[in-house]
DNA sequence: TTATATGCAAACTATTTGCAATGGT
DNA sequence: ACCATTGCAAATAGTTTGCATATAA
């Protein structure tokens, strides 16, 4: 077993839940990804690595993780209708090149908003996420 | 043809576009509408209007639309998969209750930081866009 | 008149589910 | 040994597309 599904196996571990041979590989591809990555990519992925695993594992232990708080599901872009997956190590937000699709992690600027926000309105607020969308330097110096 | 579906066909007329009745229908319901609307619910409530109309001429228009600046279209909520489509008034976010589905508009706290944002990073930004989700005040009195 | 938009049915993509077999603890 | 998890195949939800017909300009 490899070092990275070694950290996966620990987190697995954890948590308390049972660990299989494919919640390890799906979470290792995670924590390895610097980027958020979809079901299917993490499914071409572990293919490649030649572990057979179905796709339908993937999406039922992607809903796990998320809700032991483990990862995070979101869309990534308007467009598109796949959701997009990653391992959470802090809270922070993202911004996206709509040109070449390369995205970047950025740090939270809403903290005190959030609380002015909270008494404002009277919500009880639980989590927030941006995404900010715009060309990154190499595509601002591509025509079209 | 009533008083917002004229405000519908002006808009429609000023941007130079070929103004049918399944265009001004769908644009009505979106200017109607105090929150964003899914493609199944303004169908919804096109039929109940004994409009007979289309589901694939809603997603035909609100494709259009999009791709016109009129209406902005983007994922509500994480787990849902269903898109939803707003009439673009001014540039304004959501504060969604996890709970019971509830939508407030609220106003933008990132101006000053997508200048700074744009410095720091080289990158061209263009849109964003922000979702705060919580519990509000009634939900926060239920238990479970 | 003619190019664009619509209705309808069928296709497609991402995701979910039922059920029998497998495997972790 | 027992129950949670998996593989597989089939179902579902939301959205898109092809083609003949209708309609706005």
């Amino acid at each position: 077993m490899s070092e990275r599904e070694n950290l996966a196996q620990k987190i697995l571990e954890n948590q308390g839940v049972r660990v299989t041979r494919q919640r390890r590989l799906i979470l290792k591809e995670l924590i390895d990804s610097l980027k958020p990555l979809s079901a299917a990519e993490i499914h071409r992925r572990l293919l490649k690595e030649n572990s057979g695993i179905q796709l339908s594992t993937i999406y039922r232990n992607l809903k796990f993780f998320s809700s032991r708080g483990l990862i995070r599901e979101f869309n990534l872009d308007r467009s598109r209708k796949e959701k997009f997956y990653e391992f959470i190590e802090s809270h922070h937000h993202h911004l996206i090149c709509t040109s070449c699709g390369e995205i970047k992690c950025l740090g939270c600027p809403l903290e005190d908003y959030e609380s002015e926000l909270a008494e404002r309105t009277g919500y009880q607020i639980n989590d927030h996420n941006i995404k900010i969308y715009g060309l990154c330097p190499e595509c601002q110096l591509e025509d079209i």
